[in-house]
DNA sequence: GAGAACAAAAGTGTATACACTTTTCGCGTT
DNA sequence: AACGCGAAAAGTGTATACACTTTTGTTCTC
């Protein structure tokens, strides 16, 4: 099982999403998938199966495939969850700090600058949640690093549906304190600084306004 | 999309697994599966592509799937993440208490204790993971409570791997005291609790044991 | 009797077929 | 012109077909 067919349609639609080329609402229709992609509705069907899993698709019985729209509450809820287990994740993270590490975090926070200076939109907003991700791969949890990977396809397709633009040098900059904290081996710091970045992302959300979206009536509603 | 018959397969193998009927390793076959549902391959190659996700079932090219035999590495990383996860969940649960979720959890400890004095296997294992599951239910974080739920069906294939008999009256007991300190108001006592608690967990298992294999028909026919 | 080789059987991976549901669109009525 | 009705078109849900891979089992050799 596990064709790698399925996975590169799942990897191009994950990425077609999260860069925001397809807006949440959009109809997903399998033929037409199936015919872009050169294979047959079986393995589209497979990859929207899996997307639905991701929460970054959403399934209507008989109806067919959409790219999601979360709603507030999901996002709040979402972000709840990150700030629960990356605080917590900050705090393991400065008690196994190592020299390769933090280099690896600083160049990683120099590579999001480069993007922002070259206003690589979403190259920024990949690398900006990769961040999070990094963190969990060198503390060698694989499993956490797949949850939260998870967690951060869905933040930003809410961060793409909400966000004010300009809040991309404030992560930048505060991910280049967070790793100064961990350097320092500040675990009360890093903790803190961590949950506070979260928060600032989510607060720089407007979740007042009318939601991109194609459909009709909901986009009249208003 | 998203069929019912197909959830209906993913819940029956989940709690098939969960409850240790199929053991891990067991092989999958689609055909065996598709008889047994009344039902074609389709949809339980749907199932078991979903399971797979849930990591309770691992899919090798063209060998067909097979119950999950997670490694002591990944057994421990899951337990990572869950301390980091429910310990911070613990807290937030304290800052948001009210009289009936207290009442709430009691009641629910006290069914774990019912099942374990009448020595349910299945039941108690349920209740006692769900437990937790609740917690998050409670804080009416549907995000929280859709991933402790996967992580927790990955800890009871985990447990039955590898658990040792007896650790479930400790586990009721914690979980009493967990609630204690919810009632109390008491937030680092709780944190610290749901910490140590985990912590018991992981330790109650022996991770030095061989794994048994089994057939599926047999398994199923409840 | 153990082992290699090959044929048969079983099983997986993908495409296609077909039933059924939803959507679309034209037509007639008010 | 707006509304409702109904048939055609499009789309989804499940089953089946078929190619290809793995497993199994038998026979031949040593």
């Amino acid at each position: 099982m596990e064709s790698s067919s399925t996975t590169v349609i799942v990897q191009a639609l994950t990425k077609a999403i999260v860069e925001h080329r397809l807006h949440p609402g959009s109809k997903l229709a399998e033929q037409k998938l199936a015919d872009h992609f050169g294979v047959s509705r079986t393995l589209v069907r497979q990859a929207l199966l899996q997307l639905s899993q991701h929460q970054l698709v959403t399934l209507e019985p008989a109806r067919g495939a959409f790219v999601a729209a979360p709603s507030v509450a999901e996002a709040r809820q979402v972000f709840a969850v990150r700030r629960m287990l990356e605080s917590e994740m900050a705090r393991a993270f400065v008690r196994q700090v190592t020299p390769a590490r933090i280099k690896a975090l600083k160049e990683h926070v120099a590579q999001e600058k480069r993007a922002i200076e070259q206003e690589d939109a979403p190259g920024r907003t990949e690398l900006l949640g990769d961040f999070h991700v990094r963190l969990a791969e060198l503390m060698g949890n694989e499993v956490l690093a797949q949850l939260l990977g998870q967690l951060i396809s869905r933040c930003a397709l809410i961060t793409l549906m909400y966000q004010t633009s300009g809040a991309a040098e404030n992560s930048n900059a505060e991910h280049g304190e967070i790793v100064r904290a961990f350097a320092a081996r500040d675990e009360p710091l890093a903790v803190r600084l961590m949950n506070e970045h979260l928060l600032h992302v989510e607060e720089s959300l407007t979740f007042d306004r009318p939601v991109p979206s194609n459909d009709i009536s909901l986009a009249l509603a208003s």
